[in-house]
DNA sequence: CTGAAAGCGCTAACAC
DNA sequence: GTGTTAGCGCTTTCAG
């Protein structure tokens, strides 16, 4: 990377300025200690020169820095990039600068991300994204984290728990079992589950508050079909293929993501399949689209900015005695996509 | 932010490995001079006690740094987060941390991003986002650049002109032009366009697009109803409200990005106004869902996601002697949104 | 091939 | 209220 030669130093501010550079560094920092007349001479002065502080030298010397990481499975997709988007709001309102990176999934490269951000001495972490439901998957990630923790690193995740660590979860069973509660409302009694890989905790968890809403209704969820596919809108797809071969008098689709359900909603369109007078169709998460799609997609709204931004105040606060827990509440909403099974 | 005591340091590997400090810092660094036998051992005893360098350290004595910035408006809108998606892909690839910031189109909190990310000694920084029309709202900014670059710092914008550094830009212009020919070529005549603020040079290079289109056609641009609202989904439907209001008589709307265009879609399907019978709809950019939406929308595709990674890839190599500049394709893609005018 | 030592730019004691 | 100075943890000459 290229060398970044040529920038103005302290000590050229404090010689230009005509004090020492104990009293410069004071005066940028908003030390106390010095006249406000000399600090803001000194203040002046550096701007005139254009002089920005090397924050590295800053971070080595005061052995904190300003500055924390995100780590999320995929920036555009949507559900991540909102979460991002408030983890970026409140890093702004705390003068921090968020460092983010991607993992696709792979607990492998995870484990490189957090390493790095480590290494950057971040002062903190917040690692958003499901879960394994197998620990063994996330035993180097938990053993980092708990180092980096004990070097003082604060921690925070998001929708993951068996971390140890302070946690912001979706309340995905109840949102599980409010969209299943709604769908055996509307009198369905064929339904079909479409979903990603049931390793990942969200899935997991998501699927079996479906479980316990058909159990409450004294059905058994084993009889429903779980077409599990990619969690991704190709993903839907495939599965509406394979639920209309396999289980052709299916009268709703629950997806386990929006993601899936805008996949589910447009192979029933190519198909010319009504939704919802011929199949209902749900989601979950609320992703911005949801409303504008047509039909607007029935879903459970999970507040993925305030996720991000929960996330990270936690993580900014100081540690407590026992790792916090805060359950994001959840809400159904009801839109064009669901309605009572054909006659 | 906290305090990251505790943590190993080089010369604690040095010592466990029973070498110097500076044979253990060329072994970890795969510098040559290092009998491989040692540095393996090094690097093996390293491993064993977790250590994790000091970026920090690292990159304050070797005048470098692994890491680069993204400026973005708004990471949660889908045109950024996939922008910041091929950003961060690329950025792994080459082993660099991406700092990510938000600007909310505002010059001023630009200019402070900037100037943190400069502080920060990134090596590189790249600038997604329309600029402004009036070249005086980033002036700072580009005083800015300017000095980071003499710095030695790499600097690509994405989208924008006028900056006099390496520029990654779509092609807004013919574009612009194509939409526009493609809703004159189905024979369409009364025609509104729904933009945000002419201000930013995305939305007049477009709207310069459109245009020409008409021009060609020996069309009077100056009698097309140009509604100029929020650059937004909810700006779609404000607009289109208007345009149903003060021109009842329109047989297409042109919308200057996705996100306004599903908000048209949005405001026509709530009056019942079928799409494309009765009105056809255009967007611009080709955001995931375009294909997804009901009727699927026809639009502009800008590769985002290539666009991100390019960027980063300019600013990666070494600086040419003028700005360089690669235009992206444009792909007019038709879908179900646009049709022939009512006869 | 390996080690000793001089910084990188800044902060924070500690003097004055 | 201001200046002096010893590091922060690492890389990199320069000797050996």
């Amino acid at each position: 990377m290229s060398k970044q030669g040529g920038a103005l130093r302290l000590q050229d501010v404090a010689t230009a300025a005509g004090v020492s550079i104990a009293t410069a560094s004071r005066s940028l920092s908003g030390a106390p200690g010095v006249s406000e007349s000399v600090a803001e001479r000194v203040r002046e002065v550096a701007r005139q020169m254009g002089y920005v502080a090397n924050l590295h030298a800053r971070s080595l010397a005061a052995g904190t820095s300003r500055s924390v990481g995100l780590v999320v499975h995929e920036i555009g997709d949507p559900y991540f990039a909102e979460i991002a988007s408030g983890v970026l709001r409140v890093g702004a309102d705390e003068g921090l600068t968020v460092q983010i990176c991607h993992t696709g999934r792979d607990p492998e490269r995870e484990l490189d991300q957090i390493r790095t951000l480590v290494a950057n001495r971040v002062g903190a972490i917040v690692v958003a994204g499901s879960g394994f439901v197998d620990p063994a998957l996330q035993n180097a990630a938990r053993t980092d984290l708990q180092a980096y923790r004990e070097a003082g690193g604060r921690v925070a995740v998001i929708g993951r728990h068996h971390l140890g660590v302070d946690a912001v979860l979706p309340d995905n069973v109840a949102g599980g079992r409010a969209v299943a509660e709604h769908l055996l409302g509307l009198g369905h009694r064929r339904i079909a589950v479409a979903t990603g890989w049931q390793g990942l905790t969200t899935i997991a968890d998501r699927l079996a508050g479906v479980a316990e809403a058909f159990a409450a209704e004294g059905l058994d969820f084993a009889d429903v079909p779980v077409v599990e596919v990619a969690f991704t809108r190709e993903g839907g797809k495939v599965a509406a293929e394979r639920i209309l071969a396999d289980h052709p008098d299916v009268t709703a689709v629950l997806a386990l993501n929006d993601d899936m359900a805008i996949g589910v909603l447009s192979a029933l369109r190519s198909r010319g399949i009504a939704v919802p007078e011929r199949i209902s169709v749900t989601g979950f998460d609320d992703v911005a689209v949801a409303q504008d799609l047509a039909p607007s997609l029935t879903t459970i709204r999970l507040p993925m900015s305030e996720m991000g931004a929960l996330a990270l105040e936690l993580a900014l606060k100081p540690p407590a005695g026992r790792p916090r827990r805060r359950t994001t509440g959840h809400e159904l909403v009801v839109r064009d996509s669901s309605g009572p099974p054909p006659a």
